[in-house]
DNA sequence: TATTGTTATACTCTATAACTATA
DNA sequence: TATAGTTATAGAGTATAACAATA
């Protein structure tokens, strides 16, 4: 059973989140932000959109949102159109941060892959990202131009 | 930065693990409980030499022995010849239950790998397998004979 | 003293419901 | 009445330290 998709997928799935909140915690950030960060790269966003993209609960948005805002990655701003909405974006700060959490995400990338074969490593980024197409999960592929 | 391997992995792996854990729940059982499982299947064991084959904290070990013994999966009994020691082995009940939980890993296996072609499919086992190896996760091959 | 198992504590992540303020 | 955001609460998972019994 320990042989299983479902198995090994669960194990490497924390094994590699651990080791990347390791990388991130100089930077005050967890890897649930890092979604957020690149959500708002793009552009500004009311909370409950964020929620809905991120596919997670309001209230863990506004958690989020205020770790984000206590490393200055984020500032919210109520819209005036509709005083109910907070419109999120990213400080220079945050700008910079993503970049610094990207960098950090591809050096965990490198050392994951690194004793498999190149053609195997090629495969694991192959295969997973077909595994993420077809269960929902948006990747940057998906999310349009950067 | 979320179409890097860490942060598919933590996705892919998450979502399994729910889906797994829904399989599961009518069972009693949880995800972390079939390894405790599988490794008793091949013999008796002290509470801590579990703890060290399956690398989680003593107390875990505690706790998931509790759960299992409450749905009869497992029995505690003390060792006459080092009474600190609690050998633990599997009921009938818990051969039935692994049997059980192996069967409904594979049917979640095979509905992740679902939407992909069957080279795909076995490419997917395949490098889950290897990072597995890399990363010294134990594996069913890697403990030894069924 | 060291080891086995247990209990207590705490922190993260997740999910839900209740609440406010605006519309 | 419906929606955006917030707060409170509870559950599972994980990690550490303190503790009792035994060696």
């Amino acid at each position: 059973m320990t042989d299983t998709v479902v198995f090994l997928l669960g194990k490497l799935g924390q094994l590699a989140t651990n080791r990347f909140a390791d990388r991130l915690a100089p930077l005050g950030l967890r890897p649930r932000h890092c979604g957020v960060l690149e959500l708002l790269r793009v552009a500004p966003m009311a909370q409950l959109d964020l929620a809905r993209r991120l596919d997670v609960a309001a209230s863990v948005i506004v958690d989020m949102l205020d770790q984000l805002e206590a490393v200055g990655a984020v500032r919210r701003t109520r819209d005036v159109a509709d005083r109910r909405r907070q419109l999120v974006e990213l400080t220079p700060e945050g700008e910079s941060l993503c970049r610094q959490a990207a960098h950090l995400a591809r050096r965990v990338d490198a050392e994951l892959l690194a004793t498999l074969e190149p053609g195997h490593a090629a495969s694991a980024r192959d295969v997973l990202g077909r595994l993420a197409v077809a269960h929902g999960i948006p990747t940057d592929a998906a999310a349009g131009p950067r």
